[in-house]
DNA sequence: CTCAATAGTTGAGAATGGCAAATGTCTACA
DNA sequence: TGTAGACATTTGCCATTCTCAACTATTGAG
Protein backbone atom coordinates (compact mmCIF):
# COMPACT_ATOMS: atom_id res chain seq x y z
CA UNK A 1 0.00 0.00 0.00
CA UNK A 2 1.55 1.90 0.04
CA UNK A 3 2.52 4.49 -0.01
CA UNK A 4 1.17 4.21 -1.30
CA UNK A 5 -0.40 5.72 -2.44
CA UNK A 6 -2.64 8.40 -3.21
CA UNK A 7 -6.27 6.95 -3.32
CA UNK A 8 -9.72 7.55 -5.13
CA UNK A 9 -10.85 10.75 -5.18
CA UNK A 10 -14.10 12.56 -3.23
CA UNK A 11 -16.48 12.08 -4.90
CA UNK A 12 -16.59 14.22 -7.61
CA UNK A 13 -20.08 13.86 -8.67
CA UNK A 14 -19.05 13.90 -12.65
CA UNK A 15 -22.20 16.18 -13.87
CA UNK A 16 -22.27 13.44 -16.79
CA UNK A 17 -25.77 11.60 -16.36
CA UNK A 18 -27.44 10.82 -13.68
CA UNK A 19 -26.24 7.70 -11.22
CA UNK A 20 -27.90 4.64 -10.33
CA UNK A 21 -28.10 3.51 -7.10
CA UNK A 22 -24.70 1.03 -7.35
CA UNK A 23 -22.83 4.13 -8.83
CA UNK A 24 -24.11 6.11 -5.66
CA UNK A 25 -23.23 3.43 -3.36
CA UNK A 26 -20.33 3.14 -4.68
CA UNK A 27 -19.04 6.42 -4.58
CA UNK A 28 -20.17 6.98 -1.02
CA UNK A 29 -17.47 3.61 -0.10
CA UNK A 30 -14.80 5.45 -2.13
CA UNK A 31 -15.46 8.23 0.32
CA UNK A 32 -14.93 5.56 3.34
CA UNK A 33 -11.37 4.15 1.22
CA UNK A 34 -10.11 7.41 1.09
CA UNK A 35 -10.52 8.18 4.89
CA UNK A 36 -9.24 4.64 5.14
CA UNK A 37 -6.22 5.36 3.35
CA UNK A 38 -4.97 8.42 5.88
CA UNK A 39 -5.88 6.14 8.71
CA UNK A 40 -3.04 3.84 7.34
CA UNK A 41 -0.58 6.25 6.89
CA UNK A 42 -0.76 7.53 10.52
CA UNK A 43 -1.05 4.17 11.78
CA UNK A 44 2.66 3.73 9.57
CA UNK A 45 3.85 6.69 11.04
CA UNK A 46 3.07 5.58 14.05
CA UNK A 47 5.74 2.80 14.54
CA UNK A 48 8.00 4.81 12.33
CA UNK A 49 7.40 2.85 9.11
CA UNK A 50 7.08 4.02 5.23
CA UNK A 51 3.62 2.76 4.01
CA UNK A 52 5.77 -0.03 2.14
CA UNK A 53 7.05 -1.40 5.35
CA UNK A 54 3.92 -1.16 7.34
CA UNK A 55 2.08 -2.97 3.89
CA UNK A 56 4.52 -5.66 3.33
CA UNK A 57 4.57 -6.34 7.70
CA UNK A 58 0.95 -6.50 7.87
CA UNK A 59 0.32 -9.24 4.92
CA UNK A 60 2.94 -11.59 7.21
CA UNK A 61 1.80 -14.68 9.01
CA UNK A 62 3.36 -16.12 11.46
CA UNK A 63 4.87 -20.23 10.79
CA UNK A 64 5.77 -20.00 7.04
CA UNK A 65 6.77 -16.39 6.04
CA UNK A 66 5.73 -15.34 2.69
CA UNK A 67 8.37 -15.33 -0.49
CA UNK A 68 9.50 -12.32 -1.62
CA UNK A 69 7.91 -12.37 -5.00
CA UNK A 70 4.42 -12.53 -3.46
CA UNK A 71 5.13 -9.83 -1.40
CA UNK A 72 6.07 -7.83 -3.94
CA UNK A 73 2.27 -9.44 -5.63
CA UNK A 74 0.62 -8.33 -2.55
CA UNK A 75 2.33 -4.61 -2.83
CA UNK A 76 1.79 -4.74 -6.05
CA UNK A 77 4.96 -3.73 -6.95
CA UNK A 78 8.26 -4.92 -8.50
CA UNK A 79 10.49 -7.51 -6.50
CA UNK A 80 13.29 -5.40 -6.54
CA UNK A 81 11.74 -3.07 -4.27
CA UNK A 82 10.65 -5.72 -1.70
CA UNK A 83 14.37 -6.23 -1.31
CA UNK A 84 14.86 -3.22 -0.12
CA UNK A 85 11.76 -2.80 2.13
CA UNK A 86 12.63 -6.37 3.49
CA UNK A 87 16.27 -5.09 4.41
CA UNK A 88 14.88 -1.86 6.26
CA UNK A 89 12.89 -4.51 8.30
CA UNK A 90 15.38 -6.72 8.84
CA UNK A 91 17.90 -4.11 10.62
CA UNK A 92 14.90 -3.14 13.03
CA UNK A 93 14.53 -6.86 13.92
CA UNK A 94 10.99 -7.00 12.94
CA UNK A 95 11.68 -9.83 10.18
CA UNK A 96 13.90 -12.46 8.84
CA UNK A 97 15.06 -13.98 5.77
CA UNK A 98 14.79 -17.93 5.63
CA UNK A 99 16.35 -19.72 2.63
CA UNK A 100 13.16 -21.98 1.72
CA UNK A 101 13.89 -25.80 1.76
CA UNK A 102 12.03 -26.47 -0.69
CA UNK A 103 13.49 -23.83 -3.25
CA UNK A 104 16.90 -22.19 -2.06
CA UNK A 105 16.07 -19.83 -4.83
CA UNK A 106 13.14 -18.01 -2.56
CA UNK A 107 13.79 -16.51 0.65
CA UNK A 108 10.53 -16.51 3.25
CA UNK A 109 10.22 -13.77 5.26
CA UNK A 110 9.46 -14.79 8.30
CA UNK A 111 8.21 -11.59 11.31
CA UNK A 112 9.77 -11.69 14.77
CA UNK A 113 8.41 -11.97 17.84
CA UNK A 114 9.01 -8.36 17.92
CA UNK A 115 7.66 -7.85 14.53
CA UNK A 116 4.81 -9.62 15.31
CA UNK A 117 3.48 -7.30 17.81
CA UNK A 118 4.02 -4.78 15.56
CA UNK A 119 2.22 -5.97 13.02
CA UNK A 120 -0.87 -7.00 15.09
CA UNK A 121 -0.89 -3.45 16.14
CA UNK A 122 -1.28 -1.86 12.64
CA UNK A 123 -3.58 -4.98 12.31
CA UNK A 124 -6.03 -3.36 14.71
CA UNK A 125 -5.62 -0.07 13.85
CA UNK A 126 -6.81 -0.92 10.53
CA UNK A 127 -9.37 -3.57 11.67
CA UNK A 128 -11.02 -0.41 13.86
CA UNK A 129 -14.69 0.37 12.36
CA UNK A 130 -14.91 3.62 10.73
CA UNK A 131 -17.21 5.79 13.28
CA UNK A 132 -20.02 5.54 11.04
CA UNK A 133 -20.38 2.09 10.44
CA UNK A 134 -20.48 1.81 14.34
CA UNK A 135 -23.90 4.22 14.59
CA UNK A 136 -25.38 2.57 12.39
CA UNK A 137 -28.02 0.00 14.43
CA UNK A 138 -27.23 -3.44 15.01
CA UNK A 139 -30.05 -4.73 12.48
CA UNK A 140 -28.38 -2.46 10.00
CA UNK A 141 -24.71 -3.55 10.69
CA UNK A 142 -25.95 -7.27 9.58
CA UNK A 143 -27.58 -6.26 6.86
CA UNK A 144 -24.31 -4.47 5.41
CA UNK A 145 -22.53 -7.56 6.29
CA UNK A 146 -24.67 -9.77 4.60
CA UNK A 147 -24.89 -7.36 1.44
CA UNK A 148 -21.04 -6.72 1.58
CA UNK A 149 -20.10 -10.97 1.95
CA UNK A 150 -22.81 -11.62 -1.03
CA UNK A 151 -21.08 -9.21 -3.51
CA UNK A 152 -17.59 -10.20 -2.92
CA UNK A 153 -18.54 -13.75 -2.65
CA UNK A 154 -19.90 -12.93 -6.15
CA UNK A 155 -16.81 -11.09 -7.29
CA UNK A 156 -14.37 -14.48 -6.10
CA UNK B 1 -9.89 3.47 26.31
CA UNK B 2 -12.94 2.85 28.87
CA UNK B 3 -16.15 1.01 27.06
CA UNK B 4 -17.66 4.57 27.03
CA UNK B 5 -15.42 5.36 24.32
CA UNK B 6 -16.62 4.42 21.02
CA UNK B 7 -13.56 3.73 19.31
CA UNK B 8 -12.57 1.39 21.64
CA UNK B 9 -16.17 -0.07 21.64
CA UNK B 10 -15.52 -0.79 17.87
CA UNK B 11 -11.85 -2.52 18.55
CA UNK B 12 -11.62 -6.36 17.44
CA UNK B 13 -9.83 -8.33 19.35
CA UNK B 14 -7.21 -9.27 17.99
CA UNK B 15 -6.05 -12.95 19.15
CA UNK B 16 -9.07 -15.66 18.35
CA UNK B 17 -11.77 -13.43 19.46
CA UNK B 18 -15.37 -13.54 17.68
CA UNK B 19 -15.80 -10.74 15.11
CA UNK B 20 -19.31 -8.69 15.22
CA UNK B 21 -20.94 -8.29 12.03
CA UNK B 22 -20.02 -4.95 11.89
CA UNK B 23 -16.24 -6.06 12.05
CA UNK B 24 -17.20 -8.66 9.60
CA UNK B 25 -18.48 -5.74 7.32
CA UNK B 26 -15.33 -3.37 7.32
CA UNK B 27 -13.14 -6.52 6.98
CA UNK B 28 -15.14 -6.90 3.58
CA UNK B 29 -14.83 -3.18 2.88
CA UNK B 30 -11.20 -3.65 3.07
CA UNK B 31 -10.51 -6.14 0.76
CA UNK B 32 -12.42 -4.16 -1.17
CA UNK B 33 -9.86 -0.99 -0.66
CA UNK B 34 -7.24 -3.15 -1.71
CA UNK B 35 -8.47 -3.99 -4.73
CA UNK B 36 -9.43 -0.85 -5.24
CA UNK B 37 -5.75 0.38 -4.68
CA UNK B 38 -4.70 -1.45 -7.66
CA UNK B 39 -6.91 0.21 -10.14
CA UNK B 40 -5.70 3.46 -9.31
CA UNK B 41 -2.20 2.85 -9.29
CA UNK B 42 -3.23 1.18 -13.00
CA UNK B 43 -5.16 4.06 -13.94
CA UNK B 44 -2.53 6.61 -13.62
CA UNK B 45 0.38 3.97 -15.19
CA UNK B 46 -1.99 4.40 -17.98
CA UNK B 47 -1.79 8.00 -18.52
CA UNK B 48 2.05 7.83 -17.58
CA UNK B 49 1.25 9.38 -14.05
CA UNK B 50 2.70 9.16 -10.72
CA UNK B 51 0.04 7.87 -8.05
CA UNK B 52 0.47 11.22 -6.60
CA UNK B 53 0.18 13.24 -9.72
CA UNK B 54 -3.20 11.50 -10.33
CA UNK B 55 -4.11 11.73 -6.96
CA UNK B 56 -3.58 15.81 -7.23
CA UNK B 57 -5.17 15.90 -10.86
CA UNK B 58 -8.52 13.82 -10.22
CA UNK B 59 -9.00 16.59 -7.16
CA UNK B 60 -8.82 19.74 -9.73
CA UNK B 61 -12.28 21.57 -10.39
CA UNK B 62 -12.37 23.66 -13.29
CA UNK B 63 -12.87 26.89 -12.33
CA UNK B 64 -11.61 28.29 -9.30
CA UNK B 65 -8.84 25.46 -9.28
CA UNK B 66 -7.08 24.42 -6.04
CA UNK B 67 -4.62 26.09 -3.80
CA UNK B 68 -1.59 24.35 -3.31
CA UNK B 69 -1.92 23.94 0.49
CA UNK B 70 -5.75 22.39 0.32
CA UNK B 71 -4.32 19.95 -2.26
CA UNK B 72 -1.78 19.07 0.50
CA UNK B 73 -4.18 18.76 3.00
CA UNK B 74 -6.09 16.66 0.55
CA UNK B 75 -3.07 14.00 -0.23
CA UNK B 76 -2.33 14.20 3.61
CA UNK B 77 1.12 15.30 2.45
CA UNK B 78 3.72 18.13 2.97
CA UNK B 79 3.33 21.27 1.17
CA UNK B 80 6.65 20.98 -0.67
CA UNK B 81 6.05 17.47 -2.25
CA UNK B 82 3.00 19.61 -4.17
CA UNK B 83 5.41 22.21 -5.83
CA UNK B 84 6.95 19.10 -7.63
CA UNK B 85 4.25 17.30 -8.32
CA UNK B 86 2.42 20.39 -9.55
CA UNK B 87 5.91 20.50 -11.64
CA UNK B 88 5.93 17.78 -13.03
CA UNK B 89 1.53 18.17 -14.64
CA UNK B 90 2.52 21.84 -15.54
CA UNK B 91 5.21 20.62 -17.68
CA UNK B 92 3.68 18.31 -19.01
CA UNK B 93 0.50 21.22 -19.92
CA UNK B 94 -1.82 19.12 -17.57
CA UNK B 95 -2.53 22.09 -15.04
CA UNK B 96 -1.40 25.93 -14.66
CA UNK B 97 -0.19 28.19 -11.49
CA UNK B 98 -2.42 31.50 -11.64
CA UNK B 99 -1.97 33.44 -8.43
CA UNK B 100 -4.60 34.30 -6.78
CA UNK B 101 -5.85 37.96 -7.10
CA UNK B 102 -7.56 37.74 -3.56
CA UNK B 103 -3.96 36.83 -1.71
CA UNK B 104 -1.00 36.73 -3.44
CA UNK B 105 0.64 34.26 -1.47
CA UNK B 106 -1.32 31.55 -2.76
CA UNK B 107 -1.39 29.98 -6.41
CA UNK B 108 -4.62 28.29 -7.95
CA UNK B 109 -3.84 25.04 -10.02
CA UNK B 110 -6.14 25.11 -12.49
CA UNK B 111 -6.48 22.24 -15.25
CA UNK B 112 -5.85 22.99 -18.66
CA UNK B 113 -7.90 21.16 -21.63
CA UNK B 114 -6.00 18.42 -21.42
CA UNK B 115 -5.80 18.01 -17.84
CA UNK B 116 -9.62 17.86 -17.91
CA UNK B 117 -9.46 15.74 -20.49
CA UNK B 118 -7.05 13.23 -18.47
CA UNK B 119 -8.86 13.91 -15.21
CA UNK B 120 -12.19 13.14 -16.25
CA UNK B 121 -10.83 9.72 -17.66
CA UNK B 122 -9.41 9.01 -14.25
CA UNK B 123 -12.08 9.46 -12.57
CA UNK B 124 -14.49 7.79 -15.52
CA UNK B 125 -12.23 4.52 -14.42
CA UNK B 126 -12.33 5.32 -10.76
CA UNK B 127 -16.27 5.36 -10.80
CA UNK B 128 -16.34 2.08 -12.60
CA UNK B 129 -17.85 -0.17 -10.38
CA UNK B 130 -16.26 -3.12 -8.96
CA UNK B 131 -17.53 -6.27 -10.09
CA UNK B 132 -19.49 -7.67 -6.84
CA UNK B 133 -21.33 -5.08 -6.54
CA UNK B 134 -22.92 -5.02 -9.96
CA UNK B 135 -23.90 -8.31 -9.09
CA UNK B 136 -26.58 -7.65 -6.96
CA UNK B 137 -29.92 -7.58 -7.46
CA UNK B 138 -30.88 -3.98 -8.33
CA UNK B 139 -32.54 -4.13 -4.56
CA UNK B 140 -30.06 -5.34 -3.00
CA UNK B 141 -28.00 -2.06 -4.51
CA UNK B 142 -30.61 0.67 -3.33
CA UNK B 143 -30.70 -1.31 0.17
CA UNK B 144 -26.33 -0.70 0.05
CA UNK B 145 -26.55 3.03 -1.45
CA UNK B 146 -29.23 3.63 1.94
CA UNK B 147 -26.75 1.86 4.34
CA UNK B 148 -24.49 3.56 3.66
CA UNK B 149 -25.79 6.75 3.11
CA UNK B 150 -27.10 6.41 6.38
CA UNK B 151 -23.77 5.61 7.97
CA UNK B 152 -21.98 8.55 6.49
CA UNK B 153 -24.07 11.04 6.57
CA UNK B 154 -23.92 9.99 10.57
CA UNK B 155 -20.04 10.36 10.82
CA UNK B 156 -20.19 13.97 8.55
C1' DC C 1 3.93 49.99 11.90
C1' DT C 2 5.38 45.79 13.68
C1' DC C 3 5.20 41.13 14.19
C1' DA C 4 3.45 36.60 14.06
C1' DA C 5 1.20 33.52 10.92
C1' DT C 6 0.60 31.70 6.30
C1' DA C 7 1.71 30.10 1.19
C1' DG C 8 4.89 28.55 -1.56
C1' DT C 9 9.64 27.32 -2.77
C1' DT C 10 14.22 25.30 -2.16
C1' DG C 11 17.67 21.99 -0.60
C1' DA C 12 19.24 17.83 1.76
C1' DG C 13 18.58 13.08 2.76
C1' DA C 14 15.93 8.72 3.08
C1' DA C 15 12.81 5.71 0.75
C1' DT C 16 9.83 3.98 -2.92
C1' DG C 17 9.21 2.37 -7.59
C1' DG C 18 10.40 0.63 -12.31
C1' DC C 19 13.77 -1.27 -15.56
C1' DA C 20 17.78 -3.87 -16.95
C1' DA C 21 21.48 -6.84 -15.89
C1' DA C 22 23.66 -10.44 -13.09
C1' DT C 23 23.74 -14.62 -10.08
C1' DG C 24 22.20 -18.80 -8.34
C1' DT C 25 18.75 -22.36 -8.58
C1' DC C 26 15.23 -25.18 -10.41
C1' DT C 27 12.75 -27.90 -14.17
C1' DA C 28 11.41 -29.63 -18.44
C1' DC C 29 12.88 -31.85 -22.22
C1' DA C 30 15.78 -33.98 -25.56
C1' DT D 1 22.57 -36.86 -18.53
C1' DG D 2 22.94 -32.43 -19.91
C1' DT D 3 21.37 -28.36 -21.46
C1' DA D 4 18.30 -24.55 -22.21
C1' DG D 5 14.91 -21.81 -20.35
C1' DA D 6 12.35 -20.09 -16.44
C1' DC D 7 12.36 -18.21 -11.92
C1' DA D 8 13.83 -15.69 -7.28
C1' DT D 9 16.52 -12.45 -5.59
C1' DT D 10 19.87 -8.89 -5.69
C1' DT D 11 22.30 -4.79 -7.51
C1' DG D 12 22.74 -0.38 -9.96
C1' DC D 13 20.64 3.55 -12.09
C1' DC D 14 17.41 7.09 -12.27
C1' DA D 15 13.00 9.56 -11.48
C1' DT D 16 9.83 10.58 -8.00
C1' DT D 17 7.82 11.00 -3.47
C1' DC D 18 8.20 12.39 1.09
C1' DT D 19 9.76 14.76 5.49
C1' DC D 20 12.17 18.37 7.68
C1' DA D 21 14.20 22.80 8.07
C1' DA D 22 15.20 27.18 6.24
C1' DC D 23 13.92 31.10 3.28
C1' DT D 24 10.98 34.73 0.76
C1' DA D 25 6.88 37.04 0.04
C1' DT D 26 2.49 38.35 1.67
C1' DT D 27 -1.21 38.92 4.83
C1' DG D 28 -3.67 40.41 8.85
C1' DA D 29 -4.01 41.63 13.79
C1' DG D 30 -2.80 44.53 17.46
Amino acid sequence: MGPMNPAAATTPDLSTGPSSPVQEAWALLRNLLFIERRRFLSAAAEYDLHPAQAGALMQLERDEGLPMHEIASLLACDSSNVTGIVDRLEARGLVTRRVSERDRRVKQIVPTELGLEVRDALRARMAQVPEGLGLLSAGDQRLLRDLLARALAASA
